[in-house]
DNA sequence: GCATATTTTAACCAAATGGTTAATAAAGGT
DNA sequence: ACCTTTATTAACCATTTGGTTAAAATATGC
């Protein structure tokens, strides 16, 4: 096993197998095209991971990783509700922008592949909303707040914030915005999303 | 023995053809299954849609237009604005429990398929939001809305209503719901999901 | 400098896959 | 009945695909 040295390798392959995968899906992605796109000869690709399917349940970990990690932390923070709100917003919005395509690819993996599969990736990680529960009931007392579901506050946070990015091909066409006029919009929303959500809770 | 009327073969592979496509997507999919699916032949696919990707054609065709169709018209009739958001929530709330998996199906490979093929399917359909953005603007002007951009507003109308569907599995995941449990907050969001846009911007 | 271990490649391979063909069965018209 | 057209099938076919093998190149330790 070639766990030792020479990551440059190994890291020109995740590199190449996250960009195919990310573009064509799991079953789309062609093993030839990963190792086409990194330079290498594909038998190398089964030496350094074993299988189609272990490579992508790395880059697909990563990916999963990447988009859920910042949730909970800012979700579970101290900050007073709407701070929270509005830096899950903005931040959220960064890491989207960032990686445009990353959270169709994981959606649509985690509709496809079976439920063993996700277990194992989602094993600890377990996100907890216990806090900010918390935090909205006794905002709802104080009365500064409409009674809202905090399910349903922090489902409305996080489709506002990823759904714009997933359904960009629709949104572009049926709204006949050319991609500059789309990417002004994406950049008004950074702000804008925040906002919206604490306008609709707000007594 | 004649049997109970058979559907037409044609009818039969276009509901295999759904099933499987929808399931598995345009990569994911094997004429074989839709074969064996349907209960016919490999070949008759092809003796009545000649090949995988325009069979694959008709079923997206079907699908883009049973999620798209409704947004037109319900954002171009002619009810007050906030009726307007309030039937357009319930219709498409309606529209997607229905069809669970046609959003991220379409999503997914609006994504992937190329500029022509997408061409092809919404040459004419191109909804028109001028109805809208004027109602918008007279609201804004009578003052009983904030200054917002239709666009966003739209987006976010949109968002709020198909996202919860295509992230089902992480949001089931990530909180920790049981089917019904997840299934129950679903139903409370559709008619939550216009009085949530509607207090965002009525000022 | 040399033996050993690691990395990389070209050539293969078996299975799967979309698609075709030629023959057969069923329907329709006369 | 008989012929023609349409529907359906089993057997193939060419290509693609994930994966393997054995040999070559490169690095590593002594």
């Amino acid at each position: 096993m070639p766990r030792t040295k020479n990551t440059s390798t190994e890291e020109k392959i995740l590199a190449a197998a996250k960009t195919i995968f990310i573009e064509k899906g799991m079953d789309g992605a062609r093993m030839q095209d990963i190792a086409d796109n990194a330079g290498i000869n594909k038998a190398l690709l089964h030496y350094y991971f074993k299988s189609k399917e272990k490579l992508f349940e790395v880059i697909f970990k990563e990916g999963a990783e990447k988009l859920f990690s910042k949730i909970n932390s800012i979700l579970n923070s101290d900050l007073p509700l709407f701070e929270k709100i509005r830096l899950f917003s903005n931040e959220y919005a960064e890491i989207i922008s960032q990686n445009p395509y990353l959270p169709l690819f994981v959606l649509n993996e985690m509709n496809k592949q079976p439920h063993s599969f996700l277990e194992n990736i989602f094993g600890k990680n377990q996100p907890t909303f216990e806090n900010l529960v918390k935090q909205i009931d006794k905002e709802i007392k104080k009365g500064t707040i409409k009674q809202v579901s905090p399910v349903n506050l922090v489902i409305n946070m996080i489709s506002l914030s990823i759904f714009p990015f997933v359904a960009k091909p629709v949104f572009q066409r049926i709204m006949n915005l050319d991609p500059l006029q789309f990417s002004t919009i994406m950049d008004q929303r950074k702000t804008m999303n925040a906002e919206f959500i604490i306008a609709s809770i707000k007594k």
